[in-house]
DNA sequence: GTAATCACG
DNA sequence: ACGTACGTGATTACT
């Protein structure tokens, strides 16, 4: 029989400082929470023990500190954000029928060392899990212990056996008392023998064993004259250390092993973990099952429809169409490639009715999905944008979309990562959604006989109207209302639309494009391989081995797991081998074809074009992201990088026209900042980065060097990012303190700049959030931080995400307005793309000038700001042309 | 599945 | 003393 012990604090401890901060949606923090559940689920898996217990601290001194008089509460508080986790994961193993051990007077290993000797004398095994090295002590032929690390979200662990323990320091693992009696421990606040550290004491102990049987040989031992003497002087000290060292193992501590027996979990944990918003431990341990939830459980927002229908036939169908006319609104959810539609609609006494239509593709059907998606019947949807393309891509209007549970969700909090219904469900309406099995291509063929099925999806639907009437209020109390009406929700059809138009490709100049890349790439690997021999150049290990360990170049930077080769690293190794200069160009070349051309390639449409889909709910700070292709990333910034901007072309007789806002975010620095030499300097009209260079150097604007632009133009960046002066100075290759200087005169001149920097964190720090001008919010549990770096990164973030968060919200308010006035005005121009701050536009010819004024002037005009918002046009018949 | 690298704004 | 800029997505190697 095996014992699995851990030690809470340690483990506790660990899962906090390894985890980065999540939060649920109102704040409450559960990295450590999740951390230790997840840990302690691999370690059962691991060591599949037949009982299992926690011992936690009590945070007083012990009786085992009292003794010595140094002794000072020394130990730091907890910060709060792990502080307010101890209840509730204590609540959690409660839940799970763990049984907890904490002892007023005993730490934690004291606990620990009473219950493994007490398995012992039972004849159990115990394993003893720990982050603490102090516990090795306990370590015999029955007891081993378990040494977690987590570093980077990764835990590991390492089997500390009593062979393991001898290989490692050379003596018996009772003897750890005796080492730390000579060398102490600060952490413990162990003063062990003044002038003795960790390599005498080792020595010591490996040749003596114990304190004991040194100070009894003294002074005739095997050691310098100087370490005798200090141990002559320190007897007293060893003494002490010693008593303090040692773990107690007969704590009065009410325990029996038997009593902790694995036991099945209790059903409150489902609630628990509902409320802590785990959905994939939920999902990971099987506890959504029926029955599992108590009747004791909070009343759920949606208990099921109360009446609902399959329509079969048109009659009906008109009928409830009046119906919902009628209503304030409707929530609806359609399958996949719109094989069937739900409707829900409350009728203010029973809750909810719901209607389906199954499949709705047969034609007799097409009146009424016109007029379910007409503007007259306002609805609520989930994910509305794919909808909206799903809709027109067979024809269907797809107006009246007032509300999309996905969008708010995501506008709710920008970083929870994922919208789907069940997860929205657990943070917003504390339940789950039923299993969605019948979203499964071509499993509503068989819905109609599957009742379950069926309700399921009502229920779903009946989630997006309960969700829906949870955040409207919430949207509106924090005031992105009008984000989310004139930007987000209208964006859904824009982008629609978008995707539908896609980007065309000329496939064969890609092809060539191909050919040539591949022959270059062919003639640079041989030339490599003449240096080197062969090896895949395309793995950085092996890279690495070949430059640094074969051709003995300077090794740099580390990473993980090896030596970096990254393209700042082999710059610098330019000079010291020919090798270097063919393995950038392969990087390069390779690069271009398999992310590009042979990427691009895989993934023309039959119409010749490439159909990116615009994610709107990724990124952390409001941007879009494309993705299935990337169109954002097309390479410009090399000479034939930018060659492959010519195979993205317009149509035959149309052009494209390229319209990008000049310096956005610098401009939002300024006047977010309100600085008022920024702001001059932008009104001046002049070159930003040459004036930044005039006035932090001091010289006439005409007498700014290329070299002073260069750096003016990195301080300029790197203040939007939340500067450091080291990675300036990594950017211009300049030293420390020379980037330091540039800073600092910087903040001199751009004085209003410096305390809006300070203003802001401080700010941060005091909400737990950051937001743009219209209200965008993103949530920053890691500027309240006890961890240096992460901390440190949750300022940059605060510094960044109102600029690039605004910039986002103008460009989303600009493509509505692009959109819907080149509707107005009856062009054939359509929007086809979006690069952030750059919008892309495919007209015929004769509309060129018309759309470059239109667009230059919706794009400045979308908002007021103390700098002039400016946009510039060009046109072509290919992007590199048009940029 | 993660890490390293590199393409963009 | 430490580690080093914000936001993305795709490819390749490797566990």
């Amino acid at each position: 029989m095996k014992l699995m012990v851990l030690d809470g604090n340690s483990i506790v401890n660990r899962a906090f400082y390894g985890i980065r901060p999540l939060t649920t949606k109102d704040g409450l923090y559960t990295n450590a929470v999740y951390g230790f559940v997840t840990t302690l689920q691999r370690l059962l898996e691991e060591e599949q023990p037949e009982a299992l217990c926690v011992t936690f601290d009590r945070r007083e001194p012990t009786f085992r500190h009292l003794a010595y008089e140094g002794y000072k509460a020394q130990r730091k508080g907890m910060p709060e954000e792990l502080a307010q986790q101890m209840p509730v994961l204590k609540e959690v193993l409660d839940a799970m029928d763990v049984p907890r051990y904490e002892l007023a007077g005993y730490e934690a290993d004291d606990l620990i060392g009473t219950i493994s000797r007490r398995c012992e004398e039972a004849g159990w095994d115990c394993v003893v899990v720990t982050g603490d090295r102090d516990s090795l002590q306990l370590i015999t032929d029955h007891t081993k212990v378990k040494l977690v690390s987590t570093r980077m979200g990764q835990t590991t662990t390492k089997d500390m056996t009593e062979k393991a323990f001898r290989e490692d320091y050379g003596f018996a693992p009772v003897h750890m008392i005796d080492l730390k009696a000579l060398m102490g421990d600060a952490s413990d606040n162990i003063p062990g023998v003044k002038g003795i550290g960790e390599k005498t004491a080792m020595a010591l102990i490996q040749k003596y064993a114990s304190v004991e049987e040194i100070y009894r040989l003294l002074p005739d031992i095997d050691a310098k004259p100087a370490a005798v003497k200090k141990l002559e002087e320190g007897r007293e000290m060893a003494a002490m250390s010693y008593r303090l060292a040692t773990i107690v193992t007969d704590a009065p501590l009410d325990f029996s092993p038997e009593e902790n027996l694995r036991r099945p979990a209790k059903p409150e944990l489902y609630q628990v973990f509902l409320r802590l918003e785990f959905t994939k431990l939920i999902e990971k341990m099987g506890l959504a099952g029926e029955g599992s939830t108590p009747a004791a459980a909070e009343e759920p927002a949606v208990s099921g429809v109360c009446e609902s229908e399959i329509v079969t036939d048109c009659g009906r169908a008109e009928e409830l169409l009046a119906l919902w006319r009628g209503r304030d609104h409707v929530s609806c959810l359609a399958l996949p490639g719109l094989e069937g539609v739900c409707v829900e609609w409350g009728d203010g006494k029973t809750g909810g009715r719901s209607a389906i239509f199954l499949p709705s593709r047969l034609e007799k059907y097409n009146d009424v999905l016109r007029a379910l998606f007409s503007a007259e019947i306002p609805k609520v949807s989930h994910e509305v944008k794919d909808l909206t393309r799903t809709l027109l891509a067979e024809g269907f209007p797809a107006e009246g979309f007032r509300f999309d549970t996905a969008l708010a969700g995501y506008l709710l909090d920008a970083t929870a990562g994922h919208y789907d219904l069940n997860r929205l469900s657990v943070s917003w309406l504390n339940q789950e959604a039923p299993k969605a099995s019948y979203l499964a291509d071509g499993a509503f063929t068989a819905m109609g006989e599957d009742p379950e099925a069926l309700g399921a999806w009502m229920s779903h639907t009946a989630l997006v109207e309960a969700l829906y009437g949870r955040m409207a209020p919430r949207l509106e109390q924090m005031g992105v209302r009008d984000l989310y009406e004139r930007a987000e929700l209208p964006l859904c059809r824009v982008l629609a639309e978008m995707e539908l138009a896609g980007f065309q490709v000329d496939a064969k100049a890609l092809q060539e494009m191909g050919e040539v890349l591949t022959a270059a790439i062919d003639t640079l690997e041989q030339k490599i391989y003449t240096y080197a021999g062969a090896f895949n150049i395309n793995s950085p290990k092996q890279l690495g081995e070949v430059l640094f360990d074969r051709l003995g170049l300077p090794a740099g930077k580390k990473t993980k797991t090896g030596w970096s080769t990254n393209a700042d690293v082999l710059e610098k190794l330019r000079p010291y081998h020919p090798i270097v200069n063919e393995v950038l160009a392969y990087r390069q070349y390779t690069k271009l074809k398999s992310t590009y051309v042979d990427g691009l390639l895989k993934v023309i449409a039959p119409d010749g074009r490439i159909h990116t889909r615009f994610q709107m709910t990724v990124t952390a700070t409001g941007r879009l992201s494309s993705a299935e292709p990337n169109l954002q990333n097309i390479p410009t910034r090399t000479e034939l990088g930018s060659q492959l901007r010519r195979m993205f072309v317009a149509e035959p007789g149309k052009v494209l026209v390229d319209a990008d806002y000049s310096q956005i975010e610098l401009r939002l620095l300024a006047h977010i900042s309100g600085d008022q030499h920024m702001i001059a300097a932008f009104q001046s009209g002049e070159d930003i980065h040459t004036i930044t260079a005039s006035q932090v150097f001091g010289v006439a604007p005409e007498d700014v060097t290329p070299q002073m632009r260069r750096a003016a133009k990195a301080v300029n960046f790197g203040i939007v990012y939340g500067i450091s002066a080291f990675s300036l100075s990594q950017d211009i290759g300049v030293t420390v303190a020379q980037a330091k200087d540039y800073m600092a005169a910087y903040f001199a001149k751009y004085d209003g700049v410096h305390r809006y920097m300070e203003q802001v964190v401080e700010r941060a720090k005091a909400d737990g959030y950051v937001e743009t001008l219209m209200h965008r919010r993103r949530n920053l549990p890691e500027i309240k931080s006890s961890n240096y770096n992460m901390r440190s990164f949750g300022e940059r973030v605060a510094l960044n995400m109102p600029i690039q968060g605004t910039a986002a919200d103008i460009m989303k308010l600009a493509m509505v307005h692009v959109f819907n006035r080149l509707k107005r005005e009856g062009l054939e121009a359509r929007l086809i793309m979006q690069v952030h701050d750059e919008l892309i536009v495919e007209c015929p010819e004769r509309e060129v000038e018309q759309v470059k004024s239109l667009l230059t002037e919706e794009m400045e005009r979308v908002m007021d700001l103390s700098v002039p918002l400016t946009a510039e046009a060009h046109s072509g018949r290919n992007w590199l042309e048009a940029k």
